[in-house]
DNA sequence: ACATTAAGTGATT
DNA sequence: AATCACTTAATGT
């Protein structure tokens, strides 16, 4: 039960335009705030998901993860957003099979999930968000599949660092290079060269930690 | 001062 | 583009 008027309205702020005033009150009476930090997994895979995630402020990604603990980024869910993974576990009550790990300190509203087919069925605007929530994901995961068959791997570093400088509003990346390649599913050696390359063509500036964006 | 961790580099596949 | 083996640089104790 939500109580404090100050995450009521933070919560309106973020997801009120979603919903209906009946719909937000019940999100209000069974919904939970929970708070993570930077870098905290959130879910794991082979884990049972018992709740839906909305962020409120803050961003996570989802990442794909092998019996090696290989990784593999899929997509970044930030405000307003919801994880459609989630989503299929809860209905086919399967565990996860996917990684998501808080990008910044985040803020999240959780729901638990036997909610989620009666809302389906009461509420018009909870299952359009659903639905919509879906495309969006699929679109994204298009777009990361589409990087992977026919980008270079210089130019999805590329993508990489703009993505993630457009999502943290900020040309600082504060990641290593071995987290960078754990992203990016490469080898640290090869992330190294190609942030050389970059930054002697002055596109970027590396530091201990951490890679700037010269720009656009 | 020393140990630990991150980053740079040549050579090989 | 990945891996190995090694060096150099930065940082924490």
């Amino acid at each position: 039960m939500i109580e404090n008027e100050k995450q009521k309205a933070l919560i309106k702020e973020q997801i009120g335009f979603l919903f209906e005033e009946a719909l937000l009150e019940e999100i209000y009476s069974v919904g939970r705030i929970k708070k993570v930090d930077l870098g905290q997994v959130i879910m794991d895979p082979g884990e049972e998901v018992q709740f839906i995630p909305f962020i409120i402020e803050g961003s996570l990604k989802v990442s794909r993860e092998n019996v090696d603990g290989d990784e593999l980024l899929l997509y970044y869910i930030e405000s307003g957003d919801t994880c459609a993974m989630t989503l299929q576990c809860c209905v086919t009550k399967s565990t996860s099979s996917i990684k998501a790990t808080a990008m910044e300190d985040s803020i999240l509203l959780t729901i638990p999930m036997q909610f989620m087919e009666d809302w389906m069925n009461r509420y018009a605007s909870w299952r359009q968000y659903i639905l919509e929530s879906y495309h969006v994901r699929i679109s994204e995961l298009m777009e990361t599949i589409d990087a992977i068959a026919f980008m270079r791997l210089d130019e999805r570093l590329d993508k990489y660092l703009k993505d993630q400088a457009k999502l943290l509003g900020s040309l600082e990346i504060n990641h290593t290079h071995q987290q960078i390649a754990e992203d990016l599913h490469s080898s640290r050696v090869v992330i190294s060269r190609l942030l050389k390359q970059m930054e002697s063509k002055g596109m970027i500036q590396l530091k201990r930690n951490k890679v700037i964006l010269k720009g656009f």
